[in-house]
DNA sequence: CACAGCCGTTAGTTTTTCTAAAGGCTGGTC
DNA sequence: GACCAGCCTTTAGAAAAACTAACGGCTGTG
């Protein structure tokens, strides 16, 4: 017996339904010609009438009364089926870095979830970058000199990497931008990237200086916040506080750094999941950000 | 959700069932390269990956173990029930003259069931040609000068009709085959057709002949195999009877008749049922009736 | 008789499905 | 390391299926 065409299945059922073709076609959104030939083709193909025909509409014949049975126990079975696997998928998991995570990704949830209000987001924190591959559902975004080099993963490069020098607006200070030198003589914070002394020992200063040292970045600029000092951080860390008045910028590396930051999906992301969407709207955001001066 | 490919499904499952796309290709009748394409499409469409690949085929991801669980369920669903109604449809009515039915079809029954053991076949007699349409499943014969013209049927010519006088091989008669002149000497038997009353006029012999009149074709034909006279008829009707060596043939009509005996069968025919062979088989017999002398 | 609402058909367009061909990857063998 | 077999993927183009728009027929109602 020729293969039934399963796609036309889901027509029959929905005009059985409607007991009418043409309702059955704006429900599909289908022409009503289409319906018609696709109701015809699948009984020519089964080789039994399914509907008597009228001008009230159409009603099933007792063999398309018994079609109809097992299509919608074929076509529920299936919908619950898929449905289910359907929903699981809507949900991400994005690593990154916990600086990262705070001092990026948290002030702008409100604009994520407002984007993607059915997505359910796992943040990550790693203080790493994975070693493995990414799942089909997983986003990273890790700083590196060079993008995700692993075969599975697609990468894309969010932003450079530049240094930033922020502290409190009521932080006691002589002017602003101010110079390096001048820099070095407060109290400067600094994170686990030991930013400061790499810095300091870029430029040759001298190394007699008042270093507070945090485990976080993050951790860093909320001192800074505090009015504790200098912290220097990736501009994209602190863009957030800058805008909301909480810090000020005094120093700007006139020079990107090495690394940029980057961001990699599974390449076995698929239609239907906003994965993609996801990491457009990411890139966009970083994209977006108003240039620090 | 974008609504899933259900043809596709099939595909899916053969391929879960044989953890190689080449095998399921072969079996599906199917490129390699369809079969791949089919399962891309679907894995986007679902929004999942449903197989790893690998040198040695692929194997199910948890969430294509779920996928094919659903779907070989459904499939199995619609197999068993459209298999049963596939089954259901081998019935035919074959609408005929009651005396197309006892002395053309039933001496051949043996051979109709023989050729088609699974076919229901129910013959409805008739006097008057069929005025509605065939229905799906349904065969007509019928004599006719033209042939059928309802748009919804088919129709082709079974055989020319041709008279025959025959009596039983006992009856007295001087010789064979007879001159008309002596053919009405003798006893005739006609049928509802007035065969013989028409025949007599169309010669212009005189009307001083002994007739016996019956309602039935085939009960003029009984009543010659009895030795009651010479009956008219149809070669078609009494060629089996000839070969059993009831009956002989005394004359034959030199010219076909203005009838031809039709069959009509239902456009709406389908795909699996044996109407078609069940017309083509008939067609054959007439074909292959000897000639009579 | 006119009209509304239904279904069916046709010709042509659009989309899907498929093939053939080319190519990449993995595991096994020599 | 080279080669081969067997697997899957991708692409371009052809074929088939699906669809639309338009036209038309039929039935029931007012």
């Amino acid at each position: 017996m020729k293969q039934i065409n399963l796609n036309a299945l889901r027509v029959f059922a929905m005009v059985a339904r409607h007991g009418n073709l043409q309702r059955a076609a704006d429900v599909l959104n289908l022409s009503r010609g289409a319906v018609s030939q696709r109701i015809k083709q699948l009984e020519l193909d089964l080789g039994v009438v399914l509907f008597l025909r009228g001008a009230q509409g159409v009603s099933l014949t007792p063999e398309g009364e018994r079609c109809r049975a097992a299509t919608d126990d074929a076509l529920a079975l299936l919908e619950t089926a898929f449905v289910d696997i359907g929903a699981v998928n809507d949900r991400v998991t994005l690593h990154l870095g916990s600086s990262t995570a705070s001092k990026w990704l948290m002030p702008r949830m409100d604009g994520l979830t407002t984007e993607f209000p059915k997505l359910s987001l796992t943040t990550q924190v790693h203080e790493q970058p994975l070693q493995r591959s990414l799942g089909r559902n997983e986003i990273a975004i890790w700083p590196g000199t060079t993008p995700d080099t692993n075969p599975t993963h697609q990468c894309r490069q969010l932003t450079d990497i530049r240094l930033v020098a922020v502290c409190s607006p009521d932080f006691p200070r002589s002017d602003r931008p101010m110079g390096l030198e001048t820099l070095l003589t407060l109290p400067l914070l600094q994170d686990a990237h030991r930013r400061w002394e790499k810095l300091i020992q870029a430029t040759g200063y001298g190394d007699t200086h008042k270093l507070l040292n945090f485990d976080r970045s993050a951790l860093a600029i909320e001192a800074a916040i505090g009015g504790h000092g200098i912290a220097v951080a990736p501009t994209y860390m602190v863009e957030a506080d800058i805008q909301s008045k909480r810090l000020v910028d005094v120093w700007i590396d006139p020079e990107p750094s090495e690394e940029r930051l980057f961001i990699s999906w599974s390449r076995e992301h698929v239609g239907g999941r906003p994965i993609r969407r996801i990491v457009d709207w990411i890139t966009d955001e970083f994209a977006a950000s108003p240039p620090i001066r």
